[in-house]
DNA sequence: TCTAAAAAGACAATTTTTATCTTTTTATTG
DNA sequence: CAATAAAAAGATAAAAATTGTCTTTTTAGA
């Protein structure tokens, strides 16, 4: 439970090693794929959703690749992880209260969304630049 | 991502029931899924786990049904979301550091086992009798 | 115009989830 | 003892999510 997908421990990898890259260094996909040891077509997919919400510039033609659309200090893990899984959601009723209708007088509503505010605040704490740094 | 199986919701939601039962009522398993609108067969294998482990007590042939295995006061919601989805594991190298070579230097794993702390600790401050008083 | 590279879309194998159904074991009761 | 009640165990299966791959398209540079 609770457990991380490939997708999310991927696009971790790939975007770390991007941070950790001299600033302004365009990098090629099939490059990052390689140093971090991911299937490259499936690090394309997810590079793409992090291109479509700004956290990384992506370049093409001849010349081309990645780079990271913020400083990486600007950058935190929960909005890595949150670009390619989604929110962090314990229970589908912290999302969608009308899902189940006990949620009126449930006493485990709450916990779900302290956990949720938990793991959401560890997340947030962390930025690439904590990641990548030496 | 980090989301509850209906199983351990379902798991959830019959043992509260149970623990809001008075002390020494013997529930029958078809009562309790249709009070908490569960699948009977589902809620079967669940409550079988629970009994494996002791978390509720069972009986068989006429008369019999499920008890609650300790004092509501004395299971936590940890125990019961481990007894059917297995452990808190944000990403798997928490658990199992082989599984990945990078683990090392890696930055980020240390982070997950924070995250797995502190959704731990919130599972774990929360017993069932909070979960089923008044 | 040719080539390099990412973007987009379609497809497929595998695994996990979410059940259901049947048979077996255990206990009670008349 | 026979009949019945109820949980335990096991087999099976549909649906969904995960984990990819492959092909085509778009964009940019040389
Ligand atoms: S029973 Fe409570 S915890 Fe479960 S889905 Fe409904 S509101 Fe959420
Ligand atoms: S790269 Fe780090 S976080 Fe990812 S699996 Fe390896 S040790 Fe864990």
């Amino acid at each position: 439970m609770m457990e991380l997908t490939r997708k999310g421990e991927y696009a971790i990898r790939g975007i770390v090693y991007l941070a950790a890259q001299p600033e302004d260094r365009v990098c090629l996909l099939s490059d990052i794929a390689a140093a971090v040891d991911v299937p490259p077509t499936f690090l394309a997919k997810i590079f793409q959703q992090f291109s479509k919400i700004g956290l990384v510039k992506s370049y093409r033609g001849t010349g081309g690749g990645f780079v990271l659309g913020r400083a990486s200090d600007k950058i935190t893990l929960l909005e890595v992880v949150e670009a390619v899984e989604g929110q962090i959601i314990p229970n589908r009723c912290v999302v969608t209260p009308s899902e189940c209708s006990r949620d009126v007088f449930c006493k485990v509503h709450p916990v779900w969304k302290r956990v949720q505010i938990q793991v959401r605040d560890v997340l947030e704490g962390v930025t690439l630049k904590d990641l990548s740094g030496a």
